[in-house]
RNA sequence: CGGGGCGUAGCGCAGCCUGGUAGCGCGUUCGGUUCGGGACCGAAAGGCCGGAGGUUCAAACCCUCUCGCCCCGACCA
């Protein structure tokens, strides 16, 4: 490929919105497109570089005994309603009708038709396990889309779906596939990546994993234990609590506490940490069920734990006049004195494993002192629901929680039957008995993969592709082209590379060096070639590798044999 | 959905407060001189000032409404 050519302008200027180095990148080096929020066109260098990426993952899918299909991007509400999911997705599904008045959806992700596949040529146990996957655009209408690749609205999906007669085998599978995953990972070039626990949000099931690539500018929390490994989204992590306070009961005793409401007020006010309150948060689940709340003061409730405790529905806040219809009072609110059979109460752990807390007193301006959940709750379920911080024990083994912050690059989960019961995708077993199939999904992001990449591999000049991604594998730069033959000796040269297939992609234009150099360090190709009447004098080229300093000269009729096998190194570095 | 900000030439921006025929840098085109880290000189092309309505003799500029985009938060994976 000749740069005259390529489809990429470069940008001198830094463009503006883009902070983060992956978006300021691939807008600079002209490798994407906005065409709405969150939505992208990939040119000519990044579509090379993501379908190189999905080469590899077609390889280890395939390697995994994976069977590649496509599913269509447009799908219809009853394909939908049979798992009961149509409902109870929110609004990041977009809907519309087709000209037949028939409602519409655009698929976020393609467990339904998946099973219908699955049900309609899978019938005995003798054809399972079997996985398909497929590599095909979602779209999920992101309240907020940001950072370029790594949050979008549209967006290419691998997405695998695995099918079998029982968990263990399921499990199993999953292992696989995890290992799998993490092959692709390492092949693709990032290493700065971990698994962790995860929460299994609207794809529902059992166990789940998420590969993070680890980076400051990630927008989930991760929870690391450095010295027994265990790792866990925010969403999911637990730690382990501290000993119960074997301090002596005191009796309740009512307070004032004048304007102080928050927490921080009150502790402040009455002269005690903030772990020796009892927080009232409340929530209204499914428009009517208030839910109460209580945790310790320094502590944070985790919504998602919340959420999965109560079950499906929607969840928010309570406004202030539904708190005060159970005769609480907003800043002054605890459980203690009110009808518990009016709302959900739930008591977190960290209360429990505490004695006389301040908490309030449902009544303007005061605060009970000395309030014992045991002794002064009836009613009520314990239930875990803190949100980890950083430093908090370890729930395996104690040591301090570490805090990493990470992106979302691919994910497993273990659906067991929640979509092939009701959707009856069924098998006849040995016994000619029929079973809901056992089902795992996995799925990866090739944009967010190819964004965390750069922001792995890059320096303030641009992108450092890795070899096995790389949009071309070598970047031939040809100083004045109209000298001493140098344009000559350059085609005659990029001919035999291309005719060895290497991937060449030449500067032809007449350009000064310092625009040849900068261009070319946009593009990020791994390795490049630098002919110019200066060295050809001497019948040499300069081979240099982008990102390293040095460089050296090689005799021109070298250059084929010599690059060739630089690229075999380079690429059976990325080898798993 | 809440908070903040921005829409003026392909890109980055000034002009708006204080209304009076739209400007700068980069890029692009043509001619010339240069030629190893984003050269220089000269000429040129390119804009319904996001859209609609209003105020005014006159609106990029003032007012109202709208659409789009960015950042922070909430939400989601």
């Amino acid at each position: 490929m000749r740069v005259s050519k390529l489809v990429a302008r470069t940008l001198r200027e830094d463009p503006k919105d883009a902070p983060l180095r992956s978006h300021n990148l691939l807008l600079r080096g002209g490798y994407i497109l906005q065409v709405s929020t969150g939505i992208y066109t990939l040119m000519p260098l990044a579509k090379r570089i993501t379908t190189k990426i999905e080469r590899i993952i077609r390889e280890e899918m395939n390697r995994i005994d994976g069977q590649e299909i496509t599913m269509p991007v447009v799908m219809p509400r009853e394909l939908w309603e049979e798992a009961g999911r149509y409902e109870g997705v929110g609004p990041e599904m977009l809907r519309f009708r087709d000209r037949n008045g028939n409602d519409m959806l655009l698929g976020m992700t393609h467990e339904e038709p998946v099973v219908q596949a699955a049900r309609a040529h899978i019938t005995s146990y003798r054809q399972l396990p079997v996985m398909m996957y497929q590599i095909q655009t979602k779209f999920r209408d992101e309240a907020r889309s940001r950072g370029g690749l790594i949050r979008v609205r549209e967006f290419t999906m691998k997405d695998a779906y695995s099918f079998h007669t029982t968990s263990e085998d399921m499990v199993e599978y999953y292992n696989r596939c995890h290992a799998a995953y993490a092959r692709i990972f390492r092949r693709a070039g990032l290493k700065n990546f971990i698994d962790v626990e995860s929460d299994t949000g609207m794809m529902g099931g059992g166990m789940s994993h998420e590969f993070m690539f680890l980076t400051d500018v990630g927008e989930d929390t991760l929870f690391i234990c450095d010295k027994c490994h265990y790792r866990a989204n925010r969403e999911v992590a637990r730690f382990a609590f501290g000993a119960a306070s074997a301090d002596a009961e005191r009796p309740l005793e009512k307070v004032a506490t004048p304007g102080h409401k928050t927490i921080e007020e009150v502790s402040t006010f009455l002269g005690v940490t903030a772990a020796d309150t009892a927080k009232a948060v409340l929530y209204v689940h499914n428009k009517t069920n208030l839910v109460f709340v209580l945790i310790r003061g320094d502590f944070e409730v985790n919504e998602t734990k919340l959420a999965k405790i109560l079950g499906k529905g929607e969840l928010r806040a309570a406004q202030d006049d539904e708190i005060r219809a159970l005769g609480a009072v907003p800043g002054y609110a605890s459980p203690v004195g009110l009808d518990v059979s009016r709302f959900t109460l739930l008591i977190d752990e960290t209360i429990l494993r505490s004695k006389n807390l301040v908490t309030g007193a449902n009544e303007e301006g005061f605060h009970v002192k000395n309030f014992n959940a045991g002794r002064d709750l009836k009613g009520g379920k314990t239930v875990e629901i803190a949100t980890p911080r950083e430093g908090d024990a370890c729930c395996e083994c104690g040591a301090p929680l570490r805090v990493s912050r990470g992106i979302e690059i691919g994910n497993i989960f273990q659906l067991g039957t929640k979509y092939s019961a009701p959707m009856r995708c069924e098998f006849l077993d040995a016994d000619g008995k029929s079973r809901p199939m056992i089902m795992g999904c996995y799925g990866i992001g090739v944009g967010r993969l190819l964004a965390s990449v750069i922001e792995e591999h890059n320096d303030d000049y641009g992108p450092i592709w890795p070899m096995s991604i790389a949009p071309y594998e070598v970047h031939v730069c040809v100083l004045d082209p109209v000298k001493g033959g140098v344009g000559e000796v350059a085609a005659r040269l990029v001919g035999e590379l291309e005719a060895a297939g290497v991937e060449v992609l030449v500067d032809d234009r007449n350009e000064k060096a310092g625009v040849q150099f900068a261009d070319a360090d946009l593009f990020g190709v791994p390795l490049r070639l630098i002919l110019s009447p200066r060295n050809l004098a001497q019948g040499m080229v300069e081979f240099k590798l982008r990102g390293q300093k040095g460089s050296e000269m090689w005799p021109v009729d070298e250059v084929p044999a010599r690059l060739s096998e630089v690229i075999a190194r380079e690429k059976a570095s990325y080898l798993d």
